[in-house]
DNA sequence: GCGACAG
DNA sequence: ATCTTGTCGC
């Protein structure tokens, strides 16, 4: 039985290693430039999950900044395949993400994705391995840290500090709000960290965690509740 | 060997 | 992330 044990590790084991190459093919195609002109539309995903199943629900919105607010909300579910492994997020909400932003009618010019961008292992976390599958401007916030090191913000909304790993600097540590705890910012693809700051910033109207991500926050919630309704078993 | 560890 | 009601604080 215990040999069983070990054949089910080692496959495991390969998985993983085919994960790094992936990261490390996508990450080669990563693009980092400045975002022109802060766009009017944001798209914003994020997944939730049913305790004990591996249904996954996934939404993604388009959040106008000049109305603030909501233009357009699409949803999608779908199994998950695997289970969450730090520093391979992107494997078991990437195909969801993909596949819900696809539904996206609306024009947007950037998005944010709930988690890691550059600021990952390998430099590539969730929003670029989103942002390079799509080839799309891509921004990744997270509301915790995965790596790196920083030294803690200044107190008031707008302030930010670099967040290390060794010496490089893989994104901030942004305070969004005035007497909350920062959210980590970093590139996803085809954005720098100043202009991810600065849409970031520019999005934290009201709470910590940017618009386009905490509605689809509120979203993915809304669905799922309904999904579980219609469809109990 | 002992922690740390996006969602 | 998810399981969960009321409750402490600005």
């Amino acid at each position: 039985m215990r040999l069983l044990l070990h054949i089910v590790m080692d496959m495991a084991s390969e998985l993983v290693e085919s994960w790094k190459v992936i990261q490390a093919q996508l990450r080669q195609q990563m693009v980092v430039k400045p975002i022109k002109k802060l766009p009017r539309f944001v798209a914003g995903a994020d997944m939730a999950f049913a305790k004990n199943k591996r249904l996954a629900f996934a939404v993604a919105v388009v959040f106008d900044r000049t109305e603030q607010r909501i233009v357009e909300v699409a949803t999608t579910c779908k199994e998950l395949e695997y289970p969450y492994i730090p520093g391979y997020l992107s494997f078991r909400e990437g195909p969801a993400l993909l596949e819900v932003i696809g539904k996206l009618r609306h024009s947007w010019g950037v998005l944010m994705c709930d988690g890691q961008g550059f600021a990952h292992p390998r430099r590539c976390g969730l929003a670029c391995y989103v942002g390079i599958k799509l080839d799309v401007p891509c921004i990744g916030v997270g509301k915790s840290r995965l790596i790196g090191t920083f030294d803690e913000p200044r107190t008031k909304a707008g302030d930010w500090s670099e967040l290390r790993d060794k010496e490089e600097t893989i994104g901030i540590a942004l305070r969004t709000q005035d007497g909350t705890r920062p959210v980590f910012v970093s590139v996803g693809h085809r954005s720098d960290l100043e202009s991810a700051r600065q849409l970031v910033l520019a999005c934290c109207t009201k709470h910590r965690v940017p618009e386009p991500t905490r509605q689809a926050d509120a979203e993915v919630s809304l669905f799922k509740k309904k999904k579980l309704g219609e469809i109990p078993g």
